[in-house]
DNA sequence: TTAGACAAGATAATCGATTTTTTAACCTAC
DNA sequence: GTAGGTTAAAAAATCGATTATCTTGTCTAA
C-alpha cells in the first residue's frame, strides 16, 4: 500500500470543531475554578480568549449549562453558578452513594485487563505526584485514575452521573493551593484502593472508598470556607 | 392603579426565548417518540417544523445532546440515540437504586405541604385517566406525580439525575400504544404509594416502588421487543 | 468486477450583521 | 428624597449568508 498521500490522517488531531474545543476548554476552566462563581460571563471577552466565533461559544456554553456547570437565564445570558455548602454536602453525599455502588459493582465484573488498567493508571499518578507537576496534568491523571477504578461497573449511566459530580466536586475542591499533608495521605489511599480491588475485597474498597470521598470532602469544604 | 396599557404583561408567556421554546418541544417529541431510534435528525426539516432560524435550533440541539436525548458526533450532526435492551436494564436498574434512595429520604423529610402536594398530585392523575385524554396531558401529570413523591428527598442532584433516567426510561415506555390492563394495575400503585407515603412507611413503600419500577420496566422491554 | 479517485451536491459549522431585550443613567413629578 | 418614567448604551438572541466538511454517484484503471 502507498503511502504517499495519506488520504484523512487526523489520527489524533486536536479535535474536530471549534464548538468542542472551546467546550473542552471552558469545561476545564470552570472546574479548575478560574471563573469565580456567580460570576456573569462576558461573552465577547470569552470569544477572545478563546479564539472562537460567537456561533460555536454559545454552543459550547448551551451544553455546558444542560451539564450544570453553568446557568442560562433567558434573556440575560449564562452564570458560573453560585457555591453554597448546602450543595457541597449534596455533591459529597451523592459521591458516597454512587461511587460506592459503582466500585463494588466493577470488583465484581472486573477482569483481568482492568486489574492492569488501574495499576498502570496509580503509577501514573504517583509518578506525576513525585515530579510535582504544575497540578494540571496530576488532575487529569487523578480523574483518569478514578475513571478507571469504576470503569467496569456495568452502567453507563452511573459512570455518567459521577463523571459529573466529579466535576461539581472539584470546582470545590479546587477553590485554593494544594495541601501537602493531606494530599499525601489521599494519595496513599489511591494504592490502598487498588490493592483491596485486585483482592476483590468489595466490602473493605467501599468503606475506604467512604473515608476517601469524606477526607476530600473535608479538603473541600475547608477550602470552601476560607476561600472568601 | 390604570390598567388601559398594561406594560409588559406577559406573566405566563409561553417562555422566553426560541431556543428554550424548540428545546422543549424537542425534548417532548424525542421523550414521546415521535422520531425512530438511531434516526440522523435532517436539521433544516426541524427548522421548518418548529418554526425558529438556525441558530436557536442548534443550541437547542447542543442542549440536548448534553442531557442526553441526542447524540453529536463532530462535523456529522445530530442523531436519536439508538435503543437497546442493554441500556434499559440500565437505566431500570438505576430508577430501582436512585427512586428507592429518594423516596425513603423524602419520606423522612417531608412535611405536610408535601402531603398535601402528593395526594393533590395523585388526584390530577387519576381525573385525567379517567378523562381518558389523548394521553399528553396523562403524561405530564405522571411525570409530575413521581416528581412530587420524591421533591422533598434533600438532593438537588438526585433529583436532576432522576428526571434524566424517567426521560431516558420514557423512550422506551412510550414506544408503543397503551395497555389497559397494566396501566391500571400501575395506577393503583400511585395511590398505594401516596397512602404509604402519608403513613411514613419507608420500607414498604420502597419495596412498592421497586415493584412499580418492575412493572414499568417490563412494559417498557414488551414494547421496545415489539417494536421492530 | 472492484478498489480507488474525483466531482457535484448536500449538510454541518461558522461568521458577520441585525434585531430584540435588558441594564443603567438620568430626569421629572409628587 | 423617592417612585415612576424615559432614553442611551450594552448585551443577548437571532438571522442570512459563507465556508468547510462529508456523502454520493460516477468513472477509471487494474
Amino acid at each position: 500500500m502507498n503511502n504517499s498521500l495519506p488520504k484523512v490522517a487526523t489520527p489524533v488531531g486536536p479535535a474536530g470543531t471549534a464548538s468542542s474545543r472551546v467546550f473542552d476548554n471552558l469545561r476545564k476552566d470552570l472546574v479548575g475554578g478560574r471563573f469565580v462563581a456567580g460570576e456573569k460571563l462576558a461573552i465577547n471577552a470569552l470569544k477572545e480568549h478563546y479564539q472562537v466565533g460567537l456561533s460555536p461559544l454559545r454552543e459550547a456554553l448551551n451544553k455546558l449549562a444542560a451539564y450544570g456547570l453553568l446557568v442560562q437565564e433567558n434573556q440575560r445570558g449564562f452564570r458560573v453558578p453560585k457555591l453554597s455548602r448546602e450543595e457541597l454536602d449534596d455533591i459529597a453525599h451523592m459521591r458516597l452513594e454512587m461511587e460506592g455502588m459503582a466500585l463494588e459493582r466493577a470488583i465484581a465484573n472486573g477482569d483481568s485487563l482492568w486489574e492492569a488498567d488501574l495499576l498502570a493508571a496509580a503509577h501514573r499518578l504517583k509518578r506525576a505526584d513525585i515530579t510535582l507537576d504544575k497540578g494540571e496534568e496530576w488532575e487529569r491523571l487523578h480523574t483518569q485514575f478514578h475513571r478507571t477504578l469504576v470503569a467496569p461497573c456495568g452502567s453507563v449511566w452511573l459512570l455518567r452521573f459521577i463523571e459529573q459530580l466529579h466535576d461539581q466536586f472539584d470546582r470545590y475542591r479546587r477553590l485554593g493551593p494544594k495541601m501537602p499533608t493531606i494530599r499525601q495521605e489521599l494519595d496513599e489511599q489511591h494504592h490502598q484502593l487498588v490493592e483491596l480491588a485486585l483482592q476483590r475485597d468489595a466490602k473493605a474498597a467501599r468503606e475506604l472508598m467512604d473515608d476517601h470521598i469524606h477526607k476530600s470532602y473535608e479538603v473541600a469544604l475547608k477550602r470552601y470556607q476560607e476561600h472568601a
